[in-house]
DNA sequence: GAAAAATACTTACCTAGGTAACTATTTGGA
DNA sequence: TCCAAATAGTTACCTAGGTAAGTATTTTTC
């Protein structure tokens, strides 16, 4: 087994996935990454863009940026802190009300992609990703 | 076990390794994507950007730009075929030259990234992500 | 209490993926 | 044979990741 061969393999399923989830959230006007954070925000409350960072173990830019387009979008507002260098990002009443529906069709994505691999199988998967590093 | 959970860390993964292999090449003056054409080019020969295309499953404008960006930095060269909507992108001698060396850094980067795994563990990892689609 | 260091976020610019619409060339069918 | 369809690649523009350097604010340190 060639470490290259199987690093390749993952690449290939990652950039794979992502692609048919941002095809399956286009009817709801949202990307992949915004998702992401959608569904972070829903489950945790209002976060600041540190804690965002930090969850997803991205880089600040790329929180200023996907944050911005969700504000334009409608999907986030930005509350200034009262340690004013902080902006928490908070979900708006639309956002929340359109939630469940979105979550509905990540599910039925992530269960289609995930269709081939059972239970037992999906924990080997995860534990294995994890003693990556 | 959440079928996001297991997505998320895959992700996460992929984006680490990739931001890792970018700091290793940097030395090199390459980036990641730049590398896999170079190691692909040198494994099978001379190919077209269709041929490419196929072997990493991603679409034409990315190759066309990644291959821009070698031929101005040397790596490759894009030669007309005999069908004239074709090109050939070919390595340039620097490019094999270097491409030892190259190859070198990028072992021990995967070998650490993957130094967790046994032998077993990586086919196993193998096998599950083949079976994600 | 003022200056230095740390922190939260932003901006500018890089690579890399995607789609849609275009050009140039080749192939195939009426 | 000639015109329509298919093919290879390009261009323009989108999101999303990265780094480096900048701003504003808070914290620390002397």
């Amino acid at each position: 087994m060639l470490n290259q061969d199987l690093l390749h393999l993952m690449n290939q399923r990652v950039r794979y996935i992502s692609k048919n989830l941002n095809e399956s959230l286009q009817q709801h006007g949202l990307y992949n990454s915004q998702w992401s954070i959608l569904y972070y925000l829903y489950k945790h409350g209002t976060k600041t863009q540190k804690e965002i960072m930090n969850y997803f173990h991205v880089n600040a830019p790329t929180i200023t940026r996907t944050v911005k387009r969700m504000e334009e979008n409608g999907w986030i507002i930005r509350v200034a802190g009262d340690d004013r260098r902080e902006r928490y990002i908070e979900l708006t009443r639309e956002a929340r009300e359109k939630y469940k529906e979105i979550e509905n069709t990540v599910s039925k994505h992530e269960e289609k992609i995930l269709f081939n691999l059972s239970e037992q199988e999906k924990e080997i998967l995860f534990e294995l990703l994890q003693k990556i590093e």
